[in-house]
DNA sequence: ATATCGTATTGACATGGATCAAAGCGACAG
DNA sequence: CTGTCGCTTTGATCCATGTCAATACGATAT
């Protein structure tokens, strides 16, 4: 696979994506949009240096969250979005008679928290996968700021705009597609994503267990388990626990739109 | 049932909710927030006199629709939203396999179009169910003017994201409940939005297709029906055709509440 | 090394909903 | 009134996925 250039998922934690030189570890505890290696992919995209400097001072402190850690939960008071700055989330919702499910994966420069801005209270729960690290953004002030800035008002609009996208996507998936469909679907955008970060399109680690990727996909783990198998069988994957590596991308590409039924 | 004062559904067509006495068919062509007797329910809410007029000047002609009429398409260049002033729409996703996915019902009162602002485009279908108005609301205009208007601006953040827990229950619905307890689900949700627009919440005419409410839900027709026809069984509704009348809602409920598994 | 715990795989079987097929019903045109 | 068309209902069968259960694997602790 093309992994000389690129990253190892395996060992990344928080490395920085290979577009920007400056490491994560070294910059100031205080969020800094500015400097943030991940503004392209975020709410600060596009903003001049003056507009980023006072985007700066509005993001409050990062926050950091280990493993199983909830940034939020349902019913939490809604205060804040949160960028993610490093690390990998899940958000689900729960049932009273105890289903839940799976709502999303968020990976670094993604936002999380705009289901609260409706009702002023959060709707599903935040749970960091590995150990991560969020930017809080206090909302009062970023429709503040965003009165003022254009650019950010715009890509705020644009970023819960492609959420709802997305969500219509998982309803389609959840609404038409069979087991294996929705496993290739997952892998490739799971692959989509870790690419636009600049780590390998073909190999990466999911964070998530087979439970979790079954809630998200509306299905039960043994058949995420069983479908993983036969895309290994038939020379699609290669998986290895939660290390997957994708060797024919095209093939699972023709199970999405080659099922006529 | 609590008929008595409220209107029908069945003969309703374009008349108003009962809580205005102004009769839609005599308002100008020109949308009037000001005036609109749904402005409780539409971003319009809580502004002052003053800026309901700005926002009267913003939003353009209203646009009306014959039953099957669409209002966009996927593909289509993303110019404005759309309040529906009244009538009843469908949105939903094709896949290039021919399969779709009724993505959402919309009815008076609410938002249209939001899911073109990401990429300039529109993701989804629009459809008139039945003849339909709506206000025309060009989006960078919205955009202007929620910078100057606080009220406007968190208004529309609140649609979006209620937009999103919307997505949210839908995507929970899909993926853990069986067939019955989705359209358990289903009545449940249409008649509490026809009761918040003035309507009974007992007695209702579902304006779509088994095969609409089916995709929507991700059932085929024939589940659908075969619900419906077990709902009336048991005593929780009457149904006849698209007429539907809840006899135990309590009963509905507990078919929601009461599945461990 | 061995024990333990959470996670993953695999097999055997059960079932809810899909599929296929045939009527039935209501609205509308002629 | 009669025929047609789209939609709905109902029945018979099939199959994908859920369920239940056993085993395996990998990490960590002892």
């Amino acid at each position: 696979m093309d992994q000389s250039d690129r990253p190892n998922e395996r060992e990344r934690e928080a490395a920085l994506p290979n577009k920007s030189a400056v490491p994560i570890s070294l910059v100031t505890i205080k969020a800094a949009c500015s400097q943030c290696s991940l503004h392209e992919l975020c709410i600060s995209e596009g903003l001049s240096k003056e507009e980023l400097a006072k985007l700066d001072s509005l993001v409050g402190a990062r926050r950091k969250l280990k493993r199983q850690q909830n940034l939020y939960r349902a019913g939490d008071p809604f205060e804040a979005l949160y960028a993610i700055r490093s690390g990998f989330f899940k958000t689900d919702v729960l049932l009273e008679d105890g289903r839940d499910q799976v709502t999303g994966f968020q990976m670094a420069g993604e936002i999380l928290g705009m289901d609260g801005i409706g009702t002023e209270v959060h709707s599903c729960n935040a749970v960091a996968l590995e150990d991560s690290e969020v930017c809080v953004i206090p909302f009062a002030q970023l429709e503040q700021l965003s009165r003022e800035i254009q650019a950010l008002q715009h890509n705020f609009h644009k970023v819960m705009s492609r959420e709802l996208v997305r969500d219509q996507s998982l309803m389609m998936l959840l609404g038409t597609m069979r087991a294996e469909e929705r496993l290739a679907a997952f892998l490739l955008n799971m692959s989509q994503r870790f690419t636009t970060r600049g780590y390998s399109p073909a190999e990466f680690h999911l964070r998530m267990t087979r439970e979790e990727i079954g809630s998200y996909l509306g299905l039960k783990l043994e058949t995420v388990s069983r479908a993983f198998s036969r895309f290994q069988e038939e020379g699609l994957i290669a998986v290895q626990q939660k290390h997957i590596r994708i060797i024919d991308g095209a093939g699972l590409k023709r199970l999405l739109n080659a099922r006529p039924r």
